[in-house]
DNA sequence: CTACTACCTTGACGTATATCAAGGTTGCGA
DNA sequence: TCGCAACCTTGATATACGTCAAGGTAGTAG
């Protein structure tokens, strides 16, 4: 059964076969966390709403079993429905160039939300992959839309965090148009630790869920420029680097390296 | 007189003439197109509305003397009050990098939407200045923000508007990380050309608006490698460049030398 | 019409990063 | 526990594009 197809006959049927490549499996019970006692609550959707309204949101919000490592929540081209809120874990953006090679567009981190691409044309227009063990919240989209109809706020904040992927965007765009190797790798550090300490973790010691090879496609260089620009760093002690485990000794050091406001 | 100082010259006389932060004077008369008869309503914002609704919007849009080349019609940190439409000419986004360059993030022509991105902070996050003379329509965005809550097509529609500058904005990230100084320039061709097909002009013909060096600057590339771009692609015969004038020889050639779907 | 200025083109040369190559490390499944 | 595969690091070399330099072209103000 193609995956398209599998998407048309819906929800029913990937309760039944809940395997491999579907997406979302339903959730009979277990996976209950309602946004009012979500703790990301402050930094995710509900951030603008009342109790309430919060409530309401709730209503809309499907939960699921978590995604494996490696496994896709959505693919380019596939019709869209719904945004996601990461709720654990981190997941990876990406779409495949025309000679297939791989850009990734974006990693997301609890609290944040991913799919927005997939609004203009009703398809989504990148691939969606968990770095690691991850759970997610899916928000359906026309129930939104409706709900952002009647809450002000909900239109309000969903239309700002359109606008702040925008501005992510155009960061990441003069950031690969004007900056230097070392200056990508430490700006995205940064903001990793800026994301980080949002969430109430460790500014300075973390654990990278992608791959040097993943860095390297969000960034614009080879594992292999990444790879010297992690033992430069580290040289510098600016940073230690243990495979994943990335501890920031120099923060200073490091945002003058970055050469930017990030 | 330098470009700057002429500029903050501009910028007190506006102050003096037309009233605090205000970038466009208000229209006594004249320039009184609606939406409902501009030739632009099928590509612009009112493509999804109905007549009675058309109207209503047109009631929130003001408009206004047009802008001269080089004015700017909001810089990066103004309060953010409005989004605009291109009515004439053409655009530019642009920021200003920490160590004083710049990076253009986007060119608009007639029937596109600029400004969203100042949404999420309520502040403008980039500048937006003429590339020629050039007229636009003001869209205030909490009257925006309450006639989508009352017309689904319209909330939909802005929705849809934010994600397409996102899907763009990620079309760009991919060239500039994955692409050549070739293909680069020829897809910026390319989507000049569609882009100019949809307002029913020549595909294969046009003007450019804007200079050499927001070209590099746009497309991560310096002047010197643009033009010598450009002079690789009229050897080949594929375009014919006289100064800012275009005449696309072979597009077939064209898109196999962008190598993207653009 | 002239002259200034901004803009564009072309050439010679330098450099940051890609590419190619090899070896080391980590972690997972049998 | 072993062995494999994916991942990471480091070195040597190549190259696309940036930088520097000079001269040409076009639009505009006087």
């Amino acid at each position: 059964m193609s995956e398209s197809l599998r998407e048309e006959l819906g929800m029913t049927i990937r309760l039944a076969d809940a395997g491999e490549n579907s997406v979302l499996k339903p959730c009979v019970h277990d996976y209950q966390v309602s946004c009012g006692n979500c703790r990301l609550n402050s930094i995710c959707l509900p951030l603008a709403l009342e109790s309430d309204d919060i409530a309401q949101l709730d209503d809309i919000i499907q939960r699921s079993k978590p995604l494996q490592k490696s496994q896709h929540l959505y693919r380019e081209g596939d019709i869209f429905r719904s945004v996601y809120a990461v709720r654990s874990g981190a997941m990876k953006a990406y779409k495949t160039t025309d000679d297939g090679r791989e850009q990734v567009t974006g990693f997301y981190f609890p609290g944040e939300i991913l799919g927005m691409d997939g609004i203009s044309n009703n398809l989504h227009a990148s691939s969606a992959k968990a770095l690691e063990t991850a759970a997610v919240c899916e928000i359906p989209f026309t129930s939104l839309e409706k709900l952002s109809s009647l809450m002000p706020n909900l239109q309000r904040h969903f239309f700002q965090l359109m606008s702040r992927e925008i501005t992510e965007d155009q960061q990441l765009i003069t950031l690969l148009s004007k900056n230097s190797a070392d200056e990508r790798v430490a700006s995205l550090m940064l903001s990793i630790s800026t994301r980080n300490s949002k969430r109430k973790l460790s500014a300075t010691q973390f654990r990278l869920p992608m791959s040097r090879v993943d860095i390297g496609n969000y960034l614009g260089l080879t594992v292999e420029t990444v790879s010297r620009v992690f033992s430069r760093m580290q040289k510098l002690e600016v940073l230690r680097v243990d495979n994943k485990e990335i501890k920031i000794l120099d923060v200073a050091g490091l945002q003058k390296m970055a050469n930017v406001g990030g």
